[in-house]
DNA sequence: GCCCCGTACGTCAATCATGCTCATGGCCCG
DNA sequence: CGGGCCATGAGCATGATTGACGTACGGGGC
């Protein structure tokens, strides 16, 4: 899954050396390929030399604010798709985001750090969809079918109630429909990095989501004994 | 979305990069192919390259003023489809105003800073309508239709009376409709940027919104926990 | 033209209602 | 017997609603 050479290609540029590679790593996990910067310079020298995608950006950089640098990668017209590249910003909590808030209405987004990682990717791929991307905002899996722009779960068409945690869990599940997936790497992903409590809360929601969402035959959500969940179609 | 080569050209003309850079990346996501120039010079130079659809311009500009601006480009005939550019001015809400007013010219329009940017969209829109784009005035979701130009709601085609604030919101909604938006979103988009107060003013409006619109059956504004708001006519 | 008043609107805070999250523990299956 | 399943309920986070307050605006009287 990582890096086939069609994959999405990104670039995250941040001058924090440790926030640069969790970014990198975890996105290159999501299937996407990455590059990354730790200066405004290396960026656009980056950007010129493989048009990305979409840019992470952190918005306060040692050498030029991130406002100039998307600026001048505008400038080049460096869109790997043609267009302006899309940006995302990451921005500290404090007033900062303020500004960027009003910037950032629309292809271009942005989270405030600490980001949950579930949701920056969320992010990314709703400004890839929306910029001409090949990613549809729907999953669909056997009856059930995932709407991620309107976080809504249909089974046979008719829609299903789920509380936000189901939501991400389902997601998760049915991203990586076809592969097992441990507890360990459900909580990872689908909870908070902080969370603190025990990872029996996973069967829990397996639980809540098998009686929402996989009550009619052939059932979904199955458990692999001693290893984790895996979320498939039973072969015909 | 963003930057079909057939979108609409606009031409930004602000002197402080911050409000550019604001306008910019919210016009490009709202689907315009968008030019930007920080002095009057610039705005000439950048006009004449690509003519544009419409010019945003700031009224306060550090070289020459705003109307003289509207001169040059009209001498030179710059209009993208032909006749003269229609001009949207942007203008500080004290004496400047009145100027403004007084101008008249036609196919203009001016707002106020600070300025709502679902308002910005929708008057350009209005423009680029009456200059011969192709956007319809009205949206309609379900029962519920809504006139962008006549600021009008209507539900089964019975008028109903909101409020501005009502009615921006709804505007917002309706534009996203069957995405999930979030309160932070709401916020930026349908409050002024420099909107200080608590984000819980759009849970009362949401509340003021159903009651007055949405009393029927099925319910069109739906309350997705933890996340957000979804306008959307349930599945069929 | 000026002032006064009433209405409508926007904002905030307090209260109430909802429903989500998660720990516990008993039971069952592999 | 360990791992997994799921019912239960406490505590908490979130959302809905309403009332109160301040302000802007418009109309009418002087």
């Amino acid at each position: 899954m990582t890096s086939r050479a069609d994959a999405e290609h990104l670039l995250v540029v941040d001058d924090e050396a440790t926030v640069r590679e969790l970014l990198s790593a975890t996105l290159r996990f999501a299937g996407f390929r990455v590059s990354s910067a730790g200066t405004a310079a290396e960026a656009i020298s980056a950007a010129t030399a493989e048009p990305p995608d979409l840019v992470l950006l952190d918005v306060m950089l040692p050498d030029i604010d991130g406002f100039e640098v998307v600026r001048r990668l505008r400038e080049q017209r460096t869109g790997g798709r043609g267009g302006p590249v899309p940006v995302l910003f990451l921005t500290a909590r404090d007033r900062q985001a303020d500004k960027v808030t009003g910037l950032s209405l629309g292809a271009d987004d942005y989270v405030t750090k600490p980001f949950d990682l579930e949701e920056l990717i969320a992010r990314i791929r709703a400004i890839l969809r929306r910029t001409g991307g090949s990613y549809t905002g729907e999953i669909t899996v056997g009856a059930l079918a995932l709407d991620t722009e309107g976080h809504q779960v249909t089974r046979d068409g008719r829609p299903v109630k789920v509380s936000p945690t189901e939501f991400r869990l389902l997601r998760y599940l049915m991203e990586n429909a076809g592969r097992v997936v441990t507890k360990a790497q459900i909580l990872d992903r689908v909870w908070n990095y902080d969370f603190g409590g025990d990872a029996s809360i996973v069967d829990t929601y397996i639980s809540y989501l098998r009686r929402k969402v996989d009550i009619g035959e052939p059932r979904l959500i199955q458990t692999v004994h001693g290893v984790g969940y895996v979320l498939r179609e039973p072969r015909q």
